[in-house]
DNA sequence: TTGGATTGCGCAAACGTTTGCGCAAAAAAT
DNA sequence: ATTTTTTGCGCAAACGTTTGCGCAATCCAA
């Protein structure tokens, strides 16, 4: 390999080809291109110059061995149909990007993860790990707790390692169960889901925890399979029941679920919010549209990422940081599937 | 640093450390986790079982300094709202797991690709780029070009530099205006982008084109801004106008457009297939749900994304493979929102 | 017994960048 | 004039893995 670039080899500028250019060692160019006084004005101005005229880019790879730090940050994201998971993605990118460093999908939607695939954001040297799919978290959980890789769980609660930024599901249930009591009903119906996700779980049990200390109870539960056509069929069960025996209101534990809801009681002439009031949860983009004019609780979804980037900046500086458990109000929404009173 | 792993130093495990456990030279353990059968059976056994013991895994960075290779491909994503770009994304993770190399998302959404971000490509050493968005993708294009980084464009087509696999958007475009001439329809209208993508004109171009070789134009053109919103209001419009005056069939370039298009119709009381019949094109999964029942072009994502793949996995054996311009038929699937003649 | 072939490794440099340590020349203080 | 301090760099090793080249021991054929 010759020292100086030519035409015929193509290769990209590196630190020690400019500074076979300058005339100064290594050390030298990676110092000016830094900005250290040490090195003279004239020779940083020199190099600096080289830098640009040959479309001089770091080799991040090589840095990262020197430097320990990656600039990358691991993602595993939750199922493709819930396009929660897709503004996530596009909200933790479009951060990234500004603060300068890169997002590795390690996984995307339904089935297992696999070894090899946890074993990349330890092969990768990722600075940090964002994770927002529980069942899929654990591999990759492990592997980061093994390794000493800041972890943060976005959207759901961390079992042991790491740290976590969610909305308060809770309160955000609850919030819910005291809307549609304000609204007068009486026949509470929830559509559900067995995953074991700690999101859905919470959900339910500020609902559930709400209604009761008003002295009320659920009056059906449908499961709804964390997923619109389990919405969807919910929604159908609920059409098919006498009218005098449907719940008079419905709180679907995701937005997802209750747009299956909206459109399976559309479809059946079930009047929404004339005989069934519907709510759910996320506030993803879709429930404003005027076809849905959903209430729903709005998780912070742009803050939740900003404060999970935090998170892993700050144990990337101090790896024995304890770890922070956050959750967040989300916004009670009101729109036209709960009557606008 | 000790040169051995010692309880109170959790530092991983290296190539080097496993070599003075083992008492055998750097190179012996490389080769022998290869599979290398110049190292003798007993060797590799034994550095094997070393490695297995001690939770070794590679790192990907280091490697890729020595061979050249990063494992890493760069993927460019269109707008959030779009669920075909969901779609692509989980599709082309899933494959890249099964293949065993990673994604690094460079950009995603709206909104310009800065500078920097598609420098990202070069510095991380990526073995490839996916590029699904025209408008973005310049930048990218440009400089994986200068850096002979292999390319493919997925749903776009590229205009000078690299391959891309697209639906044959065109033939897609026929079909549908043969599906509504068959069905009897005679005022035509579409709801269009006013994108620079090649493949919005081009789905109009097969469109109009199919029509006029029928003797028939379009009678009207909605701007459906190539999201939700868009076709909405276009919906709105098309609703707007006396029953005589709409078009009685409606062509959306994607099936975003075309559900926001059947959302304003249904709200306005407009019935579709009866009044006006109503097509998209990507086949994404929303498309099939009971609430929309959207006749549309299914584009074979699955083939595309394996197609992409393929080619890029070509380029990084032989850099001076031609670039591959491929174009997949799409397939027509007639549902009940162009009635079920 | 000897020479050639095979086997089973190791050496050394490289990939590109970084940084602790320290040197030599110049400048400043005494 | 001498000593001390400051300035402007460079040396060298490291980060972790890979691979071309080649050596020494063993085996086999003549």
């Amino acid at each position: 390999m010759s020292s100086i670039l030519t035409p015929s080899t193509p290769r990209r500028a590196t630190v020690v080809t400019l500074s076979e250019l300058a005339g100064v060692a290594p050390s030298t160019v990676t110092r000016a291109l830094k900005g250290d006084t040490r090195i003279s004005q004239k020779t940083r101005d020199l190099i600096l110059g080289l830098a640009k005229e040959h479309g001089y880019m770091p080799n991040a790879l090589a840095r990262t061995l020197s430097s320990g730090k990656s600039g990358l940050y691991g993602l595993v994201l939750g199922p493709a149909e819930n396009p929660f998971y897709t503004e996530l993605l596009h909200e933790a990118t479009r951060q990234a990007e500004k603060l300068g460093f890169r997002l590795l999908i390690i996984h995307a939607g339904a089935g297992p993860i696999e070894d090899t695939t946890a074993q990349a954001l330890i092969q990768y040297q990722v600075d940090g790990c964002i994770i927002s799919s529980a069942i899929l978290s654990s591999k990759a959980a492990d592997i980061c707790a093994q390794n000493n890789v800041p972890l943060v769980m976005v959207n759901r609660v961390a079992l042991s390692h790491g740290c976590f930024v969610t909305c308060d599901n809770r309160a955000g249930g609850a919030e819910i169960a005291r809307l549609l009591i304000a609204r007068g009903r009486r026949r509470f119906g929830l559509v559900y889901t067995t995953s074991t996700s700690s999101t859905s779980r919470e959900r339910e049990e500020g609902f559930v925890a709400e209604l009761e200390q008003a002295g009320f109870t659920l009056s059906h539960r449908f499961d709804g399979h964390s997923n619109y056509d389990g919405g969807f069929e919910a929604g159908r069960e609920i059409a098919g029941l006498p009218a005098d025996q449907r719940p008079d209101s419905v709180f679907a534990l995701s937005d997802i679920m209750a747009m299956g809801v909206l459109d399976a009681l559309r479809l059946a002439s079930v009047d929404v919010p004339g005989e069934i009031l519907v709510a759910g949860f996320d506030g993803v983009a879709a429930s404003a549209r005027p076809i849905y004019d959903l209430t729903t609780i709005q998780q912070p979804l742009s803050l939740m990422i900003q404060r999970a980037f935090e998170l892993l900046q700050a144990r990337t500086l101090d790896p024995n940081l304890p770890d922070e458990l956050i959750a967040m109000r989300g916004k009670l929404v009101v729109r036209g599937s709960t009557g606008r009173a």
